[in-house]
RNA sequence: UGGGGUGUCGCCAAGCGGUAAGGCACAAGGUUUUGAUCCUUGCACACGUUGGUUCGAAUCCAGCCACCCCAGCCA
């Protein structure tokens, strides 16, 4: 099933109390700030593929400027080639896309504007307020002063207009070996933040970038870059993440210094965290590249691919956003509640079929051999627009084999040796025999089927049990992947030892399965439930037709499995 | 021992001086040909802590404590 390209119309305003940024942007409407326009911007940098932390980010920016009527701009952060590429960028789109967001014809790059961002370098040098830097990185770490210190100035803070526009405009040029010089912000030196103490804002790297070719041997920090894009863009609100509250200073004072007509206000807001996973791209990176997951896209991997690929889908997670809300206190959320807004979803539009995971025959003895019953299920208990499915019953079935116990623990309402159990839209049957072969292992259950209870409970009798089922012959076999959450600790990374440590050895585990012959033709990607399983979605790589690939995305509810 | 932040139920989170919303989780019932869904009910005399202001404080003030972020030529 491949998803409507919904645009963000077709995405209802939040409903949720309004979170502290609107309630700030409301203020800046009701006293006309930016004559009342709301432009906000995504802004990743091409490093990675987006997980479910960025679509928190995503989905504030672009449902802020969905509230306000206003409009949000995709940009990528490209001002690191070492680390971006390509595959990044597209990978980045399609996720923004899936989600259901629509930035229309503002796509953006900061490397859009290198050009610009030079010509404010020379301002800045022009008004003394920037100067070439010849300390190393480690002479310019020891100069930096700590925490508690106080920095020195560099040597060259106090090189001359002249001297300085020279060696900038020759660093451009490519006269300099990486790391021989830097452009710094002369600020202050001695500022409790250390943000403020000159920092950097160009260094030199003679490196290819995705966007740019090899114009460029130099390239602007991320400080002095974001906020010069933000306000060519006419960004209004730029939200960002907690770590750059400190950051905020040097993104005003680099506007005040350029007196652009623009000066857009940076708010910072928590990131998203959840439990039994890891949320850090360096991490992600790490399993992909050391194999620990089959790629960016593993269903097990929280990055928005992953996620699609498992089957979520985007309204669960536009849904989870809203729920967790926005603040500015660091929070860990259970996945629980993740996994709550998926099933909510999928239980309203997934249309349900059966499927037997763990294949145990059933032969009905009294059943004839030559007889069928060609039974219509519909696909869904409370949505009859799903229409109804046919299913053939035969004389030989398949159950689950958790679905039968030869010693029933107490409260077992399915199948056991000479109990009686509702066969899901057909029959109800009583276990007469259970057949073993040499090992002791039950290959085979011979069963009688009452003939009068085709739809209906006889006399007045209820059986308390219901198993699905799918008819030996007809069913289709398929791979089915059951995943599980990929880490055993709630919180891999503050767990003692490596968060690698953690990984769950059994988030993974193939089956080979029958499932009903209504099923032959699914699509990839399609989404469904198999009845008392869980929902499933075809892979979107590996299904083909007359080769059905099942991802587990997430079980029902289990509370028998509880009581156990 | 510098600076910037945050602390309300197990987990999120409203609250913005007038006497603790909501969701998730959990528990107990009911419905059910999915042990699902759905429905009902329960679940913070208490807001990190200690003082203060006030007729009245989770909300204002002060101190203290805890946790998070910052010393990349990463973002």
């Amino acid at each position: 099933m491949s998803e409507p390209t919904s645009n963000n119309a077709g995405i209802a305003a939040s409903a949720a109390p309004v979170n502290f940024i609107h309630q700030m942007i409301n203020d800046d409407v009701a006293s006309g700030k930016n004559q009342g326009r709301v432009h906000t911007r995504f802004p990743p940098e091409p490093n990675g593929y987006l997980h479910i932390g960025h679509a928190k980010s995503i989905c504030l920016n672009f449902g802020t400027a969905l509230k306000y009527n206003g409009v949000c701009n995709l940009r990528f952060d490209d001002t690191n080639p070492e680390k971006e590429n390509l595959e990044y960028v597209e990978s980045i789109k399609a996720s923004v896309q899936w989600l259901g967001f629509d930035w229309q014809d503002r796509l953006f790059y900061a490397s859009d504007y290198f050009d610009k961002l030079y010509e404010c370098a020379l301002t800045l040098i022009n008004q003394g307020k920037a100067y070439v830097c010849s300390l190393t990185p480690e002479q310019a770490r020891l100069y930096r002063g700590t925490l508690t210190e106080p920095g020195k100035p560099s040597p060259d803070r106090e090189r001359s207009v002249a001297d300085n526009l020279d060696l900038f405009s020759r660093m451009k040029n490519g006269e300099f070996a990486d790391g021989t010089y830097t452009l710094r912000a002369k600020i202050d030196m001695a500022s409790p933040n250390i943000n403020l103490r000159d920092p950097v804002i160009y260094r030199i790297r003679h490196q290819h970038h995705h966007q740019t070719g090899d114009k460029w041997c130099i390239y602007p920090m991320y400080d002095y870059t974001h906020c010069i894009s933000d306000a060519l863009e006419g960004i209004t609100h730029s939200l960002c993440t907690l770590e750059f509250e400190d950051h905020r200073p040097l993104y005003d004072w680099t506007l005040d210094q350029l007196g652009l007509p623009c000066h857009p206000q940076q708010i910072e807001f928590a990131r998203l965290n959840i439990n039994y996973t890891v949320m850090s791209k360096r991490k992600l990176k790490q399993l992909v590249d050391e194999k620990l997951v089959n790629g960016w896209t593993d269903p097990r991997m929280p990055t928005l691919e992953g996620m699609r690929r498992r089957g979520y889908t985007p309204a669960a997670i536009r849904n989870f956003c809203e729920m967790v809300g926005v603040t500015k206190s660091n929070s860990l959320v259970e996945v629980g509640q993740l996994e709550y807004c998926l099933r909510e979803d999928l239980d309203a539009t997934a249309p349900r079929a059966m499927c037997v995971l763990r294949p145990l025959k059933v032969v009905l003895s009294n059943y004839p051999a030559e007889q069928t019953d060609v039974l219509r299920l519909s696909r869904h208990p409370k949505d009859a627009s799903m229409g109804e499915r046919e299913i053939t019953f035969t004389r030989e079935l398949y159950i689950d084999r958790n679905d039968f116990e030869e010693v029933p623990p107490p409260g077992f309402k399915r199948l056991t040796v000479g109990g009686e159990v509702r066969l899901r839209g057909a029959y109800i049957i009583k276990c007469e025999q259970v057949i073993k072969d040499a090992n002791g292992v039950i290959t085979e259950l011979h069963c009688s089927c009452d003939m009068n209870t085709l739809g209906k409970n006889a006399e007045g009798r209820k059986v308390k049990g219901v198993i699905h089922w799918v008819p030996a012959a007809l069913a289709i076999p398929v791979e089915v992947r059951m995943y599980d959450r990929l880490f055993e600790h709630p919180a891999p990374d503050a767990a003692e030892g490596d968060y690698r440590d953690n990984i769950n050895k059994n988030s993974l585990v193939v089956l080979n399965a029958l499932v009903e012959p209504s099923m032959a033709n699914t699509p990839a990607e399609h989404r469904c439930q198999f009845e008392r399983e869980g929902y499933f979605c075809t892979d979107r790589f590996d299904s083909k037709s007359g080769a059905l690939v099942f991802n587990l995305t997430i079980g029902l509810k289990d509370t028998w499995a509880k009581q156990q």
